[in-house]
DNA sequence: AACAATTGGATAGTAAAACTATCGAGCATC
DNA sequence: GATGCTCGATAGTTTTACTATCCAATTGTT
């Protein structure tokens, strides 16, 4: 199909398209004369990944160009390709390892992440968001502890373990099992989060004992 | 103090001070003369909740804008108060109601809101938010049945009811309430997240039987 | 073969969000 | 009364994600 067929049936208009292939996030389509490319379905299933990861996901275009070269580039297996798509998805946190605030809540996450018998690299950027996270916390006067974390991290564990690890075809084409641990990761994360403030909002109802409340309009 | 002992202590430069003033995200200081205004620890926490949104939360000022508006509008009761926070909080999505996706994702959120017994508006933005993320999963190949969710939904509120609802001061002052629940339901959805991240990190690596995968670099 | 339409590739422009910088006049303080 | 901080207003900057415009090279269409 031509680029004008793979706009009209996703919705995105061509010099969208345009730029996402200039990107990187698209591959070129087969190129059959200077002013001519042929692009095909697995076009047509990217263009929706990547509107998935940016609308729903709200990640930036430069994440997914990470998340995709990581697929792309044949040298790492999937165990690697998977560390590397997913360290991309965390988002960058640079840490202050003179403070602190700082250094006590990296203990704490990482007495946490030990405790747990969690395997992940000790320089995982994901440590730094959690500390991120738990610094603030104490900042604004709502100190965590590692208890209060725990029942987090078992929920949490529950959940990868029951659901969407189940999900991924480790022994698959590569590109498949990266593409379902990234929308696992983030479409059910974002459904997640959504129920989460749906349960805040039902219980807070319930709690004040009212009915829910109407949005403004 | 100044606005000088403002910037110091917190950290944020001066003119970004006085743009979440214009922005009204920052209550004026007390006017002591034309060019002159005092501050006090209240608008230093406020500072640290408006960084702690902005840098944690990832959530645009504008939303900031509208907690803080619910909260100073002596109009509203509690309830209407954390309703209108809880309204703000959730990512406007305009809903595709005349797409045959949208409605059979829209009919299986509202099913499963009301098979949970949940009090949650009929109108509550919320529940588009999770019908785009139901929609995008189905046009990933991933469909997704009310079965899968009702885990996610369960420990959702589990989470919910035992750990976030029980910090909340539902009888203290107003202000204290929606910012523990706002605090809540950012920061410690934040850490969840991160936590739900660690945990299929580490169970990916399990399954692959590999060690744990160190970032680029 | 003439010719309008489409494409690819390049380049430049735009919109929104979150700052950041500058300026001028008014105090305050030494 | 010189120095320096402050307020308030206004204008400029940076980043991100597009969007628009050109142009020459086709391609299909007559």
């Amino acid at each position: 199909m031509r680029i004008s067929q793979l706009s009209t049936e996703s919705g995105v208009p061509i010099p969208t398209i345009k730029y996402y292939l200039r990107e990187g996030l698209l591959p070129q389509g087969d190129q059959t004369s200077a002013t001519r490319a042929e692009y095909d379905q697995s076009h047509l299933h990217r263009l929706r990944l990547i509107r998935a990861l940016l609308e729903v996901g709200r990640l930036p275009v430069a994440t997914i160009r990470k998340v995709i070269d990581a697929v792309e580039d044949e040298r790492l297996d999937v165990h690697h390709m998977l560390g590397t798509a997913h360290h991309a998805l965390s988002t960058p946190v640079e840490p202050h390892p003179e403070d602190e605030d700082w250094q006590e809540a990296r203990e704490l996450v990482d007495r946490l992440i030990a405790d747990l018998g969690w395997g992940v690299h000790p320089l995982a950027p994901t440590r730094d968001e959690l500390t991120q996270a738990v610094v603030t916390l104490k900042r604004l006067g709502m100190p965590t502890s590692q208890e209060d974390l725990l029942p987090y991290a078992t929920a949490a564990l529950d959940l990868v373990r029951d659901l969407d690890i189940t999900k991924i075809p480790f022994d698959g084409p590569r590109d498949v099992a990266v593409e379902t641990l990234v929308i696992c990761e983030v479409l059910y994360g974002k459904a997640f989060d959504v129920l989460r403030r749906l349960a805040q909002e039902s219980e807070s109802a319930r709690i004040l004992g009212a009915t829910p409340c109407p949005p403004e309009g």
